[in-house]
DNA sequence: GGCTGCCATGCCGAACTCGCATCCGTCAGT
DNA sequence: ACTGACGGATGCGAGTTCGGCATGGCAGCC
């Protein structure tokens, strides 16, 4: 192209030399520069001397601008190759909050060790909100589950992690000490819950054992819930990725549950839209994290998760 | 080309609305962002959505780059008019002392009211050594004279005018208040040369009349033979071009000149290098200058000088 | 369910690009 | 002064690209 032909020309000061160094003809070289010319309409870039050529004013005055014309094109060729490489970016994600006790930053901490170039913005948010977002194109990439009731059909699902159910119980409860329970055995416990009623939230599960759990207390804060749990005023629902950071004042019970896991847990993109290489290598460090976990905590075997990805259709 | 389909897809979000814009069609758009994105390589540079298009992480990644070269290109269009409208650039000129005195300050100041974006720089010498200067790219225009015996052969040459001479006596000499004379009446006098020898300077005029002029003094600035001549000590030369500033106690008598005028004056350039507009307009410049400065002084009529540019072969 | 808006693509003619060979002007060495 | 070498310009022909036209496919909307 003619950039390359004028830069070199203007280099070496000559049509044959610059050919030779740019792997063209000489004929080729005279054509793009005289075309050049022609198009500028500013008369000649160069004087034809016997001996090679030599910048006129006009070419000299275009020198700097073809040289950051260069520069423009050869920055954008390495930016995006870095983008390739996942050396380069941005990622910006949303996580539910319990993801964010292990999953998230275990992940994060990989990816960030093995693309320190991208550059990673995160949000917390419930998955209906994270999804909106995820529409809005705020985000890139949603850590969610299907508590929640989310329409999650219209996104591109990754597959994380089906997560099993444990009831938090105070230390000196009945149960504690025992081992796994079905979720029956607590129908008529006072439960500890983000919402008045159950549905949209974990204890859903509840009303699938044939009970509506009375809840005694709203609280929505995950520290907070553990301390209610812990001053004996009821029982709560705790997925399996909190399970690490319970308080050892409480006691986890794994939740015997018969069919279904009690939610699964996705990374979303939006459908048909192109995610950026950082996306799937997130998505990637994701799913080793759910590897790294113990989200099989004391008492219960690991709950195995299948490695592929899956799309809802 | 490329570059303004993508910046405009991306402006636009549609190539439909960008292929109107841009007067083209929308398939020719599609085709442009098509091999863009395969010349990449970097996956797509724009989603393809339901309502229109919207640029991916690639994309967005590659819209500052692309706003550079795009900037950069009508940058250099935008100078490259100026230049042809002689509104930017440079001009570097030189010119012998005693153009100096009149001829290129006003030619310079009709050039510079003229054209206020043209950044001009100024050089005294010898005509050997403009021409050198020239020759080397130092020089864009050199106002020489036929004084010297330096080749002008080479060089492209714009006539400016034919110099008559005077002859500066100082007030109380005999020939003072006479008329034009001959130089052959002044065969004896004492003579102020800046060179011992007339060879290549104003006084081989006095070899062509037949007679070797003593030089009693060598003095080289003007200023300092003025006050020489004035003292008493000689007579010397003078150029047309100087005659305005001669100090109130030295006449100027006319030079009878049999034949051809005593030395020419001319704007060079080298030949063969295309000249800058600018160069043309300060010849243009100079020209005018010759008509309004009176290079016919007291007691001569003036000198006509034909307008037209000659190259001497 | 038909309609509309938007992008992709097969097809074709026009224009461009490049390499090859050659020509022309200048310079250097004999 | 003649000749060979060097450097750029140019006619020619083949391969490629480019743009327009028409059409197809897909999703959303009345």
């Amino acid at each position: 192209m003619w950039l390359r032909a004028f830069l070199e020309v203007a280099r070496q000061g000559s049509f044959t030399v610059a050919a030779r160094t740019l792997g063209w003809t000489q004929s080729a070289v005279s054509r793009q520069i005289s075309s050049l010319e022609g198009a500028l309409g500013g008369g000649p870039l160069f004087d034809r001397l016997p001996r090679g050529v030599r910048l006129t004013e006009a070419g000299r005055v275009l020198v700097p601008y073809a040289e950051g014309v260069a520069e423009a094109l050869q920055g954008a060729g390495r930016e995006l190759a870095a983008l390739r490489e996942v050396a380069g970016g941005r990622l910006r994600f949303g996580a539910f909050a319990t993801a964010d006790a292990a999953l998230v930053p275990h992940a994060l901490a990989a990816f960030r060790a093995r693309h320190p170039g991208v550059e990673v913005t995160r949000e917390e948010g419930f998955t209906p909100g994270l999804l909106d977002r995820l529409t809005a194109g705020h985000l890139d990439l949603a850590v969610v589950s299907t508590t929640g009731g989310a329409r999650l059909e219209a996104y591109e699902l990754h597959h994380l992690l089906d997560e099993s159910l444990y009831v938090a119980v105070p230390g000196g409860h009945v149960l504690a000490g025992g081992g796994p329970v079905r979720l029956g055995r607590l129908a008529d416990a006072d439960w500890i819950s983000g919402s008045p009623r159950p549905e949209g939230t974990l204890l859903e599960v509840a009303l699938r054992q044939g009970f509506r759990p009375r809840v005694a207390h709203v609280v929505g804060e995950w520290t907070a819930k553990q301390g209610y749990v812990a001053a004996g005023l009821g029982v709560t629902l705790v997925p399996a990725l909190a399970a690490e950071s319970v308080r050892p004042d409480v006691v986890l019970l794994p939740v015997l549950d018969e069919g279904a896991p009690a939610r699964a847990v996705y990374a979303a993109t939006v459908r048909g839209r192109s995610s950026a290489p950082a996306v799937e290598a997130f998505v990637g460090a994701l799913r080793e994290a759910v590897g790294r976990i113990p989200h099989a905590s004391p008492h219960t075997p690991p709950h195995p998760s299948p490695p592929t990805s899956r799309t809802m259709a």
